[in-house]
DNA sequence: TACAGTTACGGACCGCGTAAGCATA
DNA sequence: TATGCTTACGCGGTCCGTAACTGTA
């Protein structure tokens, strides 16, 4: 048993079993991959693969649980790589965040511009995702940070779940739209009676705009859910409905629109950061926590870490955070 | 960096840092492991040991770290060849069982007894200590499993504890001591009378026995502490005093003194079988759990391990239990 | 001088890539 | 015939053990 062997095993399993495949994300080459999964399997004792005539067909038990130790395994060997890269001040490298297109388009660019200031060899991956996505990539081991929001506690998924800051959500119209014009303080009747533009995660049953609505014994319809923020924004202009998104998504281009704040109609939320504490961090990836953390010293975040102290953060809102640029944008 | 190189790293570290002992422990020559260990701190790119002219001198906290690290990832790799060696139902191995004297004694024979019958290539070692020193062989990985006691709740620094049952204390004394000739009931004012001897973890302050005189008001003055039932009883017969102990240590060859049963002065005790749930058990070893709690059934033990679930098990008492072998002495 | 770690050297092994083989759809 | 895994083969690197070297107590 190799390092190599358990590299291979699993670049074969996270490519649907096609050795082919498997061979260029590893740079190596087919046959190698093939020959060292047969000595694996022969060291061990069983197969960890059906084989087809022409491919490989599954997954066996045992290979299933060889594979999961062998991620254990794997990211330890990773874990003191980046030991070693932080000790030798190797400031390159790459940093995979999960996270919304909406935190991702408006709350992180000033906080990854000055990242990308501090460490120019560092590149960065987002991946957009729902909140469950996120988490899945954090647990897989494909994303090193997560960043989410929940309306109301820490999401119970992840072990180390640091609070950002908060935030509300808001009500867009057109200039012309009613609500745009009501002479008293927005109530989601008011909302109700309109088709709704909104995120994704809207359709489903726990979303908290839909229970707000719920409990105020109120019908909403639907009109459009997207992903992502400008989508919303666009069929918005586009006279499919009433907005209701994230105030960060506001910015000074929308001023066609009416952005109504919505906090007293619907519940705050929270936007998360989310860290697995079996994961040693890079200097890059401690450096952009920090920046959006500033609050937090990196000393408490080291101990969070080692010795599960859980943190207790008292997150700001957006609005005293919130410039044209967003969180994090502060000289070096 | 390759599992051999880690390994060495290990054996150096778990050597006293040095090199030709560690060689020998591997199995391997003395400038083999210099040279991997160098070829280790080369692509790290920082030295995991301070050298002298003559040997190494400590661990850099650099070293530490990745050690620590290392010592996960060859757990791991262990976890595959268990899994493996499962699978191909290779029924041999090494067992370490980490308990005290009285348990590795009296309670646990007929159960290794009874192992070692179905699984006669199994080399069983026992680790004799403390309850500190066997919870610390567990954790630092060098015991399978640890057999402890305590007066109240499961002890905390294990990450999953299981009753095996419960037990109380007896006072031991000649026949022709006082005590045994007492027409009414021993109350620890009686005790509180003789020096005593125990075990030496009586002589630690949070110990169960210190704790139940100074409840109660009274003082004690110990004679001898030993690790060993066995000596207790000799001092016992020795005339130093009077012997308190666990109930397992009574055996028929002890009929020439007299064992009071202290189940209403003393707290009840439960052993405790501590596990790792981070270790694949070998076949065996869950066989011996099984045959120490034939009342556990062994699929909740697996969900126990794997899913973290906390385990409801009523524990006998030893007197339940006990017979001339002792726990898991059933035919097979 | 004895001991411990490092360096030097030669042999065996092993992993890798190229190339050929083989079995399907 | 194209695809994808397996087997064959030769090269290069690497690990290992023996042996010599170095540097203290």
């Amino acid at each position: 048993m190799t390092l190599t062997q358990l590299r291979y095993l699993l670049a074969i399993a996270d490519s649907g079993l096609n050795i082919t495949l498997a061979a260029e994300k590893v740079h190596a080459t087919q046959p190698g991959l093939s020959k060292q999964l047969k000595q694996l399997e022969d060291e061990l004792g069983f197969i960890l693969f059906t084989r087809g005539a022409r491919s490989l067909e599954s997954i066996t038990p045992a290979g299933e649980k060889v594979i999961e130790h062998a991620r254990i395994l794997l990211a330890e060997a990773n874990n003191i790589r980046a030991i070693a890269a932080n000790l030798r001040r190797d400031n390159q490298g790459e940093l995979h965040i999960a996270t919304t297109h909406t935190q991702a388009r408006y709350a992180l660019p000033a906080a990854l511009a000055a990242l990308n200031r501090q460490f120019p060899n560092v590149a960065v991956h987002l991946t957009p995702g729902g909140d469950g996505e996120s988490i899945a990539s954090l647990a897989r081991g494909d994303a090193e940070i997560a960043i989410i929001s929940t309306a109301g506690n820490a999401p119970s998924a992840a072990d180390l779940a640091i609070p950002l800051y908060r935030w509300d959500r808001v009500v867009l119209v057109s200039k012309q739209h009613e609500l745009a014009k009501l002479d008293r303080p927005l109530t989601l009747a008011d909302i109700a009676k309109f088709p709704l533009v909104s995120y994704e995660s809207t359709r489903e049953p726990e979303s908290s705009l839909r229970q707000a609505f719920s409990k105020a014994g109120l019908e909403m319809s639907i009109a459009v859910t997207a992903r992502d923020a400008d989508l919303i924004k666009t069929y918005v202009r586009a006279g499919f409905g009433v907005g209701v998104l994230a105030e960060m998504a506001i910015t000074p281009e929308d001023s066609d629109l009416v952005a109504i704040p919505a906090d007293n109609l619907l519940p705050r939320c929270t936007a998360w950061l989310l860290l697995r504490r079996d994961r040693v961090l890079r200097d890059y990836t401690q450096a952009l926590i920090t920046r959006l953390l500033p609050q937090l010293h990196a000393l408490e975040l080291q101990r969070a870490i080692s010795d599960g102290e859980t943190l207790k953060v008292n997150p700001l809102h957006w609005r005293d955070i919130a410039r044209p640029g967003a969180i994090g944008d502060f000289e070096i």
